[in-house]
DNA sequence: GTCTATATGTAGATAGAC
DNA sequence: GTCTATCTACATATAGAC
């Protein structure tokens, strides 16, 4: 054949990263499938050589984003002991809310997610469970994996939605500072 | 005319209405004008004699959508002491996750909004900020107002995203006995 | 004010040349 | 494997009849 073994594979995983960052920025469904090809400068007909339909990049897109995330986010072994107050600090920070491209994805894809086929969704389950787990037993507090999440995908959403870079430092500020507190104080 | 004095400012009224409870649940850019107009009986044609483009619509939209949500929110001096605590409780309720067309407009439409003009951006600034305002006064604590915000727009994301109804209520759950817990610890 | 018909663009997806 | 060309559907928006 006139392109090497390894060329489909690699054209493919380009397509799948380039996919993920544009769909962060403008959305997966505002997207078409000429434009995702055309970020890896390739014309819309070659794509469903790599995908059946754009439903199935969708699909890959987002387990690999959350594949990424998580593990990120889930630390390992070797993780310093304020492993989890260094990753919230990061997260909620002004640079993420001002680059969603390489940002969590759930803040920008969420609602599309929701939407999503069952599949997906378990899929995302998955990886969300494994992530809440990690953080709840290095906190040593059931809730707080959940509730950690949530404060850090709600405090994005709302740090994107409002106009000032003022009053997104201040949404921003507030969870950290709530959150700090939150895990000091006595769980009943 | 043919029509009463009335009648075009309660198809305008209808017509937004209608198209709240539908970008909610299927997304605003997912969703044609034909539909918004189906929905109340009208065609696509007719559209254009209460918007002049589908983004003035999403703009007109949201602005209700705000508007409604903070005051329902928000409460006024006649409101109970636990005021906060009750609408917590409902807003991370199974109920809610389940049903986007009635629910909060952020967790289904942030994305899109965060994608959207200057002028949209900043009118959700101000109407967040007054609830904001209301809940930090109303609890004496000045990061609760954004992080209770969060939280909640977060964790009803978490809840969408995932499959099964046990996981969304771990997420609820956890959410709203973390923000008790919070609620009495030092402020520093 | 709403209708049908339409202009125009773009969407997802397929066919066949190379 | 990727290209161009194309099919079909649906998008936003407009024009003119009623």
């Amino acid at each position: 054949m006139r392109y090497s073994a390894t060329h489909k594979q690699e054209t493919r995983e380009k397509l799948i990263n380039t996919s993920r960052e544009i769909a962060k920025k403008d959305g997966f469904g505002g997207t078409g499938v000429d434009a995702f090809m055309k970020a890896i400068g390739l014309t819309g007909g070659a794509f469903y050589t790599h995908f059946e339909s754009k439903a199935e990049l969708f699909a890959e897109l987002v387990e690999h984003e959350l594949e990424f995330s998580t593990e990120m986010l889930a630390g390992d072994e070797d993780a310093p002991a304020d492993h989890v107050a260094r990753k919230l600090r990061s997260y909620l920070s002004s640079a993420h809310a001002l680059h969603p491209e390489t940002g969590c994805v759930l803040p920008t894809l969420g609602p599309e997610i929701a939407r999503a086929s069952p599949e997906v969704k378990a899929r995302v389950e998955k990886s969300l469970k494994r992530l809440r787990d990690a953080w709840s037993e290095r906190l040593d507090d059931d809730d707080a994996g959940w509730a950690l999440l949530a404060q850090c995908v709600g405090a994005l959403i709302l740090a994107r939605v409002v106009e000032s870079e003022r009053t997104r430092r201040e949404i921003l500020g507030a969870s950290r500072r709530f959150l700090e507190r939150a895990e000091k104080a006595p769980r009943k």
